[in-house]
DNA sequence: TGGAAAACCGAGTAATAAACTAGGAATTAA
DNA sequence: TTAATTCCTAGTTTATTACTCGGTTTTCCA
C-alpha cells in the first residue's frame, strides 16, 4: 500500500514552496534541484496542484510557483488528494467514485477498508505545510542551505 | 494508495475460512467459487499465509484449508502484512527494510509517512477474524448461505 | 488397488500503471 | 530581441499486478 512518487514529490515539492517562496515565486528548476527530482516530471505534478487551486504560476522569464493559499491553510491531504486521488485502500470506499458493489450489503471486509480510509483522512487533514515548515526550521535552523525537505 | 488484490483477495478467503471452517478443513475450490477469485490466484496467496503460519493444510482427496490459530488471535494486520508486506507509506518508513536515506536526518515528511504507518497499523491490528466473523453473522443472520464477505 | 480429488510447485504471460522523456509553443522580464 | 520560464501533448520505458499453464505429489474412498 505505497504511495507513488507523485503524492512523495508533490509534497517535498510543497514544503520546498513553503519554506523558499514567501511573495515571490521560484522556478521549477530550483525546486527540482533541491529535491532532485527530474525537472520534466516534477512539471506535471505541479501542473496537477496549480490546476487543484494549491500553488500558482507566474509566466515568462524571472516566473515561477508559489503557494496560492498560507501554508497553514494547506493540509498535506489537499496535496496527497490531488496528486493521488482518493486516500481509500480499496475502489469500493472511494468517496468519490464509490464502485456500486452488489455485495455491499453483506461485506464484511468494508468495515476495514473504512477505517483504514477514515484514519488516514484523519492524519493528513491534520497537518499544515505550516506545521511541517516549522518542523524544518526546528531540524535544519543551522544550516545555510536549507536542502533536505 | 490501494491494497493490491492479494490483500483483498487473502482478506475475503480467511473470512470465509472463518466462518466456513470449524474443526473440519475446506476445499480451495469451494472457496475461490463463493468468493469468485480465480483458483489458480487464490492458492498462490493461500501458499503465502500458509508460510506465514495464519492457515493449515491438509492434502490429499477431501482436503483442503483451514485456520491455523483461534479466529480472535488473528488479525487483519497479520494477514494483510503477510501478503502485502509492510503497510508503510513510503519505504524510508517501512519497518524492516527501512532503506538508508541520506536526508533521513533532515527530512520532515518522514513524520506524515510515519503517522500514517502507525495508524493503519493500529487500526489493522484491532480487528480479528473474530470481529468480522461477528459482524458477518449480524449482517447475514438471515440467509441460508453465507456467500458475501 | 486404481482413480479421483485435492494440495503443492515453478515458470510464463498479458494487461496495467508508474515514472519518466521528448519536443516544442506561449509568455514575459530585461 | 533574446533568454528564461511556464505550459502542453504525446511517446517510451520499466515495473508491477494479476493472473494462466502444466504439471507433481498426496491421500481418501469405492
Amino acid at each position: 500500500m505505497r504511495l507513488s512518487t507523485k503524492g512523495r514529490y508533490g509534497l517535498k515539492a510543497m514544503v520546498d514552496l513553503a519554506i523558499h517562496s514567501q511573495d515571490k515565486q521560484i522556478a521549477l528548476r530550483h525546486i527540482a534541484e533541491r529535491q532532485d527530482i527530474s525537472e520534466h516530471y516534477l512539471e506535471q505534478l505541479i501542473a496537477v496542484l496549480r490546476k487543484s487551486g494549491l500553488v500558482k504560476s507566474v509566466r515568462g522569464a524571472q516566473g515561477g510557483y508559489s503557494l496560492a493559499l498560507p501554508p497553514d491553510e494547506i493540509t498535506v491531504g489537499d496535496i496527497l488528494r490531488a496528486l493521488e486521488g482518493s486516500l481509500a485502500p480499496v475502489a469500493c470506499v472511494d468517496d468519490e467514485f464509490a464502485e456500486n458493489c452488489a455485495e455491499w450489503d453483506y461485506c464484511v471486509t468494508k468495515f476495514v477498508w473504512q477505517k483504514i480510509r477514515d484514519k488516514v483522512n484523519e492524519v493528513v487533514d491534520s497537518i499544515t505545510l505550516q506545521d511541517l515548515a516549522e518542523e524544518h526550521e526546528k531540524l535544519n535552523c543551522d544550516k545555510e542551505y536549507m536542502y533536505y525537505i
